[in-house]
RNA sequence: GUGAGCGUAGCUCAGCUGGUUAGAGCACUGGACUGUGGCUCCAGGGGUCGGGGGUUCAAAUCCCCUCGCUCACCCCA
């Protein structure tokens, strides 16, 4: 047997149906705000994603990467943001006046070991506003988050807020960072250690207790921001509260990726354990330009669906209703299967998930199939049905039964109305 | 990339100090009920014990390799 790739999944129908319904519920969410749907390609340039994520990091790595017939590099999409710029620059779409939202959603690749609410494909649904510097669309953004949550009906979420400034001032303080670690160095895990030497910000983020007292005397993030990004900061904390959203401000938050400017802020989860950030998202004010654009600010966030899922699981959320035919048709022999098939179309007609029964099993199994996929009612089809052009419609809840004939098959969406 | 735990029926697992035909519960199929579900009872089907190699008179059980799953580290978009 060939088993699927390792860390990739099927989503059989009970879970593609749960997923439908987050999409479902994101989508209308997030036109409410002005945003717009978009397809972005699932594969792009390897380029496009190592100049985006930044060459510090080993993301690159991290990438399903191939070569096409023609020898050129391509990747599978390890995340949105790279590609939904691109796009933006392709189309040159920033002759346009305002800014440019829109939301997407689909799989994702990264080649990472699999473990729990980690896979090699997952999906995502995120938002990207590029073209607005105003502090006032980071509140936006971050609420669009929040209010999905509330939403979906999830109840233990965090919002955790940070600076982590602008091109001008973040190398001043990374400046401090160093210099203040380095006499500390010896108080650092190994890890931290090796983080002090391509991503000196990520030693904040560590969780190791031998870090903590070190990490606690940090210069903090906040003393070193320029005038604008401060200005800017606040307005954001200001704006927020202004929405009763609630948050905390972590000056320890960080990003492992080199695009992000100013704002940034995770939603967690702390029902997830070691994966717990369930959203990720911030200012990208610089990516438009790097990716060879004119200097255009952005912000965005991606949610992570498949990990919001377990969460969800977690809080023993009701997911998704079932579905399951609503009219189950029993059929007794070939004239009954025939007839059978014809009410079917006529139900479907109306509007009535309805499913027929194929095998020609005894009635009492047939009865016990259409109990196990829960439908609400069944109609009995044989050849003294068929001669007499009436029907057996069983209500599977009561027990009750009753004859009808063709003409109330045509109607029977009324009476169903309300009572299936 | 590193480390740990686990792979026995469709599912959850027992059996594992080597010893006849490998078990249970649930699920499935059929019957009691010859054309009426859920409950009950009865019967039945289903397993290369993940795969390969080794030790042995004898391996699900012990050893090695391999694949897979799970979790943690790492990384985190």
């Amino acid at each position: 047997m060939i088993h699927s790739p390792r860390g990739v999944e099927d989503l059989l129908p009970q879970q593609t149906l749960q997923y439908q319904w987050i999409e479902k519920e994101a989508a209308f969410l997030f036109s409410l705000y002005g945003y717009e749907p978009i397809r972005i390609p699932t594969f792009e340039r390897t380029e496009l994603f190592l100049r985006s994520l930044g060459k510090e990091t080993d993301a690159g790595k991290q990438m399903y990467t191939f070569k096409d017939k023609k020898g050129r590099s391509l990747s599978l999409r390890p995340e949105a943001t790279a590609s939904v710029v691109r796009a933006y620059l392709q189309h040159k779409l920033y002759g346009h006046s305002g800014e440019w939202k829109v939301y997407y959603m689909g799989p994702m690749f990264r080649y990472e070991r699999p473990q729990a609410a980690r896979l090699r494909e997952f999906r995502q649904i995120g938002v990207e506003a590029i073209g607005e510097i105003s502090p006032q669309l980071d509140v936006e953004v971050i609420e669009i988050g929040a209010e999905f949550f509330k939403k979906i009906g999830l109840a233990n979420f965090h919002i955790q807020l940070n600076s982590i400034g602008c091109k001008r001032c973040r190398p001043v303080y990374e400046d401090q960072l160093k210099e203040y670690f380095k006499l500390n160095l010896a108080n650092l895990c190994s890890n931290c250690r090796r983080r002090y030497q391509y991503n000196i910000l990520r030693v904040l983020d560590c969780k190791k207790k031998e870090c903590q007292p070190t990490i606690k005397g940090a210069p903090v993030i906040g003393d070193y921001l320029c005038e604008d990004c401060q200005d800017h900061f606040k307005k954001v904390r200001t704006g927020l509260k202004d929405a009763h959203i609630e948050f905390s401000i972590d000056p320890h938050l960080v990003r492992g990726l080199d695009y992000y400017t100013r704002t940034i802020f995770e939603i967690v989860s702390s029902l997830l354990g070691p994966q717990a950030t369930i959203c990720a998202g911030g200012r990208y004010d610089d990516l438009v330009e790097e990716l060879g654009g004119p200097s255009i600010p952005a912000i965005g966030f991606a949610i992570g669906v498949d990990r919001l899922l377990v969460a969800l699981k977690k809080e023993h959320k009701e997911l998704h209703p079932q579905y399951s035919s609503v009219i189950h048709i029993a059929t007794l022999d070939q004239e009954g299967l025939t007839a059978g098939y014809s009410l079917a179309r006529i139900l479907r007609g109306q509007g009535i998930r309805t499913r027929v029964n194929f095998s020609l099993k005894s009635l009492s199994s047939q009865l016990k199939i259409a109990d196990k996929r829960r439908a609400r009612w069944v109609i009995i089809v044989g050849g003294k049905e068929v001669e007499e052009g009436k029907f057996i419609l069983r209500d599977m809840e009561s027990g009750h039964q009753e004859k009808i004939g063709w003409d109330e098959v045509k109607h029977l969406d009324r009476r169903l109305k309300g009572n299936g």
